[in-house]
RNA sequence: GGCGCCAUACCCAAGUGGUUAAGGGAGAGGUUUGCAAAACCUCCAUUCCCCGGUUCGAGUCCGGGUGGCGCCUCCA
């Protein structure tokens, strides 16, 4: 059982000790799709962002139930249907897929629980019933709207005072009062509906993860995640709804993800006509360098999106891998204490900072779930191998000098989803995503390289050196070293 | 207008009032190398947007500016 952390905490607006309604247990729920388009970057950052977290928690030995729905019935779905003339449903059911297979590429772990909004339609209806029976809710023509001024504590979450709350309500729509909200919409022709008390119709935006939230965790969830976009009103309305209707705390914590913003500033989106799409970025490079990418900054910061954000991470993971890999080749099976009076100061200092790794790695994530300062921890530890390994001694006796580093390198897989693969597996994805943007491939490669070696051994250094600007022009860096030559992909 | 967030080097970025302000990328010089690459070493913020204040001590706390951003019923 692992210490409690601190998590700030959107409801208080403050990092607080974290400590779940059942000790040992965590349920999340994180607010998923809404399956009308593709995956975007943005998106991408707050599920990246909470895989790592939830990775985290039981790599620390939380017993965790994580859930993140998907949004499947929606006014945007229908939207985009009409537009295509396709079936809403059909359109619905493509983006689940396209999800799922974006979460494949991004190396998101599958939750325990996706409901569907389509699958949830009797939770949903139950609840609306509820709050219709308790006078939290009311119908009116189909529609069942929210009374919001029946939320003790409507605003907590967003700090909104409710008569400071602006309105923009269509005088028709039989809200007594502008604040409030749909719980159920009636259908209009053409709609996809389902059968209710009040009419055929679907559900309003909010009350879906409130009834899957209660479903899959119960009346109480420990932490609810998402986009700081989603601050208000849709978690202020899920509050509001859950609170009232059960008369328990919702959820303990909200942990929202600062959003990714473009370089003038505006926010990623497939409305600002600007976003990146997953499919397209898992094609172009490793999930890890994305995931690093996300990692390197604090979940809460704004990110702004550059060019050269992902090309920057890939050389910083290229490093770490580089490392590892290092280390791991060394051999050698001495009294650790002996070999560090006969390898001197960088012997010294790499195994202190591998036996110091652990304790600070988890105090930086303890902290508010500091990934950045957790990775530069790594990094630290990376130079501090790289420094020793120039010894002459060190491939043949190392081992010993380096195995705290290898532990505490091999606490990023569980902990953050990173350095999960070996560097076989990471150079041939590296190789394959990133060659034929330059117009070449491995086996090319390999060939120029062949090339080299034969006009190497015959000491022709002239048509050595102009195969090396050739593969330098294409971006491989070519590294003779122990007798052989291998090559990499050059990032930077 | 209401609620809130942010500002640290050329770029990205961490930073719990207290030794030399993490880490990465780019750049310059060096070691190494047939030449390279990688790696390592050195250099790259006497200073944290500005002005006040609290304090023995402020990047960190408080107040006021300036600049940028988010939400205020589409949003991860």
């Amino acid at each position: 059982m692992a210490a409690p952390f601190r998590l700030y905490n959107t409801l208080t607006r403050r990092v607080e000790p974290f400590e779940p309604v059942k000790p040992g247990h965590v349920g999340i729920y994180c607010c998923g799709m809404t399956v009308y388009d593709d995956c975007h970057a943005g998106h991408a950052r707050a599920f990246i962002i909470f895989d790592a977290f939830v990775r985290r928690l039981r790599a620390r030995g939380w017993s965790v139930r994580f859930v993140r729905n998907y949004t499947d019935v929606d006014d945007k779905i229908i939207h985009r249907a009409n537009e295509r003339g396709e079936d809403p449903a059909a359109l619905a059911d493509r983006y689940v897929a396209a999800f799922a297979r974006d979460a494949a590429a991004l190396g998101l772990a599958p939750p325990d629980a996706e409901p569907r909004v389509t699958t949830s339609m009797d939770d949903i209806v139950a609840m609306i019933e509820r709050l219709v029976g308790q006078g939290h809710a009311y119908a009116v023509d189909g529609n069942v709207w929210f009374a919001v001024r029946t939320a003790p504590r409507y605003g907590q979450l967003s700090g909104q005072a409710v008569d400071a709350l602006g309105s923009s309500a269509d005088p028709d729509s039989g809200k007594r009062d502008p604040l409030d909200f749909a719980l159920w919409k009636s259908a209009r022709a053409g709609d996809p509906s389902w059968p209710s008390p009040w009419g055929p119709g679907r559900p309003g935006w909010h009350i879906e993860c409130s009834a899957m939230a209660a479903r899959h965790l119960g009346e109480t969830i420990d932490i609810h995640g998402g986009g700081l976009d989603l601050v208000f009103p849709h978690h202020e309305n899920e509050v509001a709804q859950s609170e009232c209707a059960h008369g328990a705390r919702f959820s303990n914590w909200f942990m929202h993800n600062g959003l990714l913003t473009m370089p003038g500033g505006r926010k990623m989106g497939k409305s600002e006509g600007n976003a990146f799409t997953v499919v397209d970025l898992t094609a172009a490079w490793p999930a890890e360098a994305i995931r690093l990418y996300y990692l390197q900054n604090h979940y809460r910061s704004p990110l702004a999106w550059t060019p050269d954000s992902i090309a920057e991470s890939l050389a910083m993971l290229d490093r770490l891998v580089e490392a590892r890999e290092v280390a791991s080749r060394m051999t050698g099976d001495g009294e650790a204490a002996r070999l560090l009076t006969d390898l001197g100061a960088d012997a010294a200092e790499v195994w202190r900072l591998g036996n110091a790794f652990e304790a600070a790695f988890h105090a930086a994530l303890d902290d508010d779930f500091n990934t950045a300062a957790a990775l530069g921890l790594a990094f630290e530890l990376a130079r501090a191998v790289n420094r020793f390994a120039n010894h002459k001694r060190a491939a043949a006796v190392g081992a010993p000098v380096v195995a705290p580093a290898l532990r505490a390198l091999a606490l990023l897989p569980p902990h953050l989803g990173l350095l999960q693969t070996d560097v076989g597996t990471w150079q041939a994805e590296l190789a394959a995503k990133v060659l034929p943007r330059r117009g070449t491939s491995a086996n090319a490669v390999d060939a120029l390289v062949a090339d080299r070696t034969a006009a190497r051994n015959g000491r022709d250094w002239a048509r050595a050196d102009a195969l090396r600007t050739e593969l330098d022009a294409l971006g491989i860096a070519v590294m003779d070293r122990d007798g052989h030559t291998t090559w990499r992909v050059r990032v930077t």
